[in-house]
RNA sequence: GCCCCCGUAGCUCAGGGGAUAGAGCGCCGCCCUCCGGAGGCGGAAGCGCAGGUUCGAAUCCUGCCGGGGGUACCA
């Protein structure tokens, strides 16, 4: 019995006393209920607050409507009892025998227990790192790399197809600046006032030189450009390399320079100004914006005839509407907020609904601290904290763990000096012993003949307080997965699989696995590393969600 | 000025309108006769302030205070 089919079941219960006459609901029965675990001992295995909500509708007090749905709920199969608690709460009881069942089906449904349909049919688009290729990658960058593509796994877990991509802004004024630095340092030269300075600049430009020896002998231009080209394949080979050492592959890089050379910009700006949401002014081409709820119109087209970057990322958007996307998700930083109202205008300007076919996800910051001193950083100055940077402090499983178990809106310090403890102090640590541990267990129950029980399983064995609760815990997973991509939230199931690991732990407290001694191995012992053998599932299945390691041994 | 995010235990953070607000760390006191003690058990300790909506608010709304980030014909 799952949280799940308990919903439906009480529906059914609802929709009965409904015919019956024994109720009257004048918005009809509710397609879904809510069920949620107690989290208060004694309040049953579940509770809903259905009397609640829909006894003032139905016009009779919340405790009476409880009244009259209590029998029903406790002739549904495997209930094993239903009380009536506060002000109307119906708090149910499982039979240990149907909730025992979950550990088999888990086992049974492996990596894909948590799978569900609620994204079914859904084309998702998921932008984001989508860093300037004028340097390595930086801490900023890196969150949305860790949290986009759990997210990502996350609506594929609901069924969605997901799309991960990576906008590759190699055009514009802040590679004219790039090149500019390039070239200053290969001929010996300061860094331009608006350049940028760092080792990795001199790295790269003697990088280039290398590869094209002549570079520094080409009329200015064509020199400048050896730079630009040399410059960006590097640095863009580079930020791959270093997102797929980091577990993160995206199925489209999309470079901004093609949209500006294929005319998709020109024929975007067209589209906009077909459906009169453009207008001429100081010699530039604005963007009627403010009438969709921006701050302030936007250039388009500059008045020297270039795009503005919006006019990428108008071009750019159409095309992903184009190939087909209904959702289309960008990951942004908190210091790019601003242009959240600037896109929903454009969103909408193209007779699209903002927040539905367009939505902006904002990641707050990412402080790197160590010793307690906040490591400060500048691109500009060349002091500069990579994804590499932090790979090699702490490694993946620790940054992609610490990245994506707080939510998004919060400020983050990532403490180097605690993520690189091999201590319960960190997080990762504490689910990936849990899972260990299981897998050791397992490894011994096989050396002792020992196999999780098959066919023969009697669920009703799993009676153990620990056990049910253990149990429970695994039953919610497809719920965590669904609330996560529901709310775009994939710190959900991080910090589910921490409970879950406590949970764990105690039953392993509570209850002997494996036999002890010369003891004869039972019925219970089997049920019981079939109990482990979910478990395991289950962890695996979350940190793989994470993009983190699930270690056999540590 | 305006916009966005945050303010919950000593610290780092969870908490989709529900019952007695949770976890890890830190602190105090316990538990190793066999499955991984990197674990478990018990204890002290908290929703920034003020209003409002609701049967019910940490959660929703308004204002204030405090912290962070934005506010370009840059990208």
């Amino acid at each position: 019995m799952t949280p799940e089919q308990l919903s439906t079941a009480i529906v059914d219960v609802l929709t009965t006393l409904s015919d019956e006459g024994a109720i009257t609901l004048p918005d009809g029965v509710p397609t879904t209920v809510t069920v949620e675990r107690p989290r208060q001992k004694g309040h049953g295995d579940y509770a809903t607050n259905i009397a609640m909500q829909l006894g003032k509708r139905a016009g009779m007090n919340p405790r009476a409507f409880a009244e009259l749905v209590q029998g029903g709920l406790a002739a549904i199969d495997g209930v094993a009892g239903v009380d009536i608690a506060g002000p109307g709460f119906l708090n149910i009881t499982v039979e240990a025998g149907a909730q025992g069942i979950v550990a088999q089906q888990i086992v049974a449904a492996g990596a894909s227990y948590g799978t569900s349909d609620a994204f079914a049919g859904e084309k998702i688009n998921l932008e984001f790192v989508s860093a300037n290729p004028t340097g390595p990658l930086h801490i900023g960058g890196v969150r949305w790399a860790a949290v986009g593509d759990a997210l990502g796994r996350v609506f594929s877990m609901t069924g969605a197809e997901v799309t991960r991509e990576y906008y590759f802004n190699d055009h514009g004024a802040q590679i004219d600046r790039f090149s500019r630095s390039l070239l200053a340092s290969a001929k010996g030269e300061p860094a331009p006032d608006d350049g940028y300075g760092g080792q990795y600049i001199h790295d790269i430009a003697r990088a280039v030189i290398e590869k094209r020896p002549d570079a520094l002998d080409l009329p200015p231009e064509e020199s400048l450009e050896a730079f630009r080209a040399g410059g960006v394949d590097m640095m863009f080979a580079e930020i791959k390399q270093s997102l797929h050492d980091f577990g993160v592959d995206f199925d489209v890089y999309f470079h901004e320079d093609e949209l500006h050379k294929s005319g998709a910009v020109e024929r975007a700006v067209a589209r906009l100004t077909e459906l009169g949401n453009t207008y001429e002014q100081d010699g530039a081409l604005w963007l009627s914006t403010e009438k969709y709820g921006d701050d302030k119109d936007r250039v388009v087209i500059k008045s020297d005839g270039e795009g503005s970057y919006l006019s990428g990322d108008l071009a750019y958007y159409l095309d992903k509407r184009e190939r087909g996307f209904d959702r289309c998700f960008i990951m942004l930083g908190a210091d790019h907020h601003g242009y959240v109202g600037r896109m929903m205008a454009m969103c909408a300007a193209f007779g699209d609904t903002p927040h539905e076919n367009l939505e902006i996800l904002i990641g707050q910051m990412v402080n790197l601290v160590q010793d307690g001193e906040p490591l400060r950083m500048s691109k500009r100055a060349g002091t500069v904290v990579t994804i590499d940077d932090l790979v090699d402090a702490i490694g993946v499983d620790a940054s992609r763990y610490a990245l994506a178990r707080y939510s998004s809106d919060s400020t983050i310090d990532i403490d180097l000096g605690l993520w690189t403890k091999q201590s319960s102090d960190n997080p990762v640590f504490y689910v990936q012993y849990a899972h260990a541990r299981v897998a050791s267990i397992l490894r011994n129950g096989a050396q002792l003949g020992l196999e999780p029980a098959g066919s023969e399983f009697d669920p009703a064995l799993l009676s153990d307080e620990k056990e049910g609760e253990l149990l429970r815990a695994l039953a919610e997973f497809p719920r965590v997965i669904t609330a996560a991509a529901q709310l775009r939230e994939p710190h959900r199931v991080a910090r589910y699989l921490e409970s879950l690991a406590g949970h764990y732990h105690r039953f392993y407290d509570n209850c002997r696995v494996l036999p002890m001694g010369d003891e004869e191995p039972s019925d219970l012992h089997r049920a019981r590393l079939l109990l482990v053998a979910a478990t395991r599932t289950v962890l695996a299945n979350g940190l793989a969600l994470l993009g983190v390691s699930a270690p056999e041994r540590m």
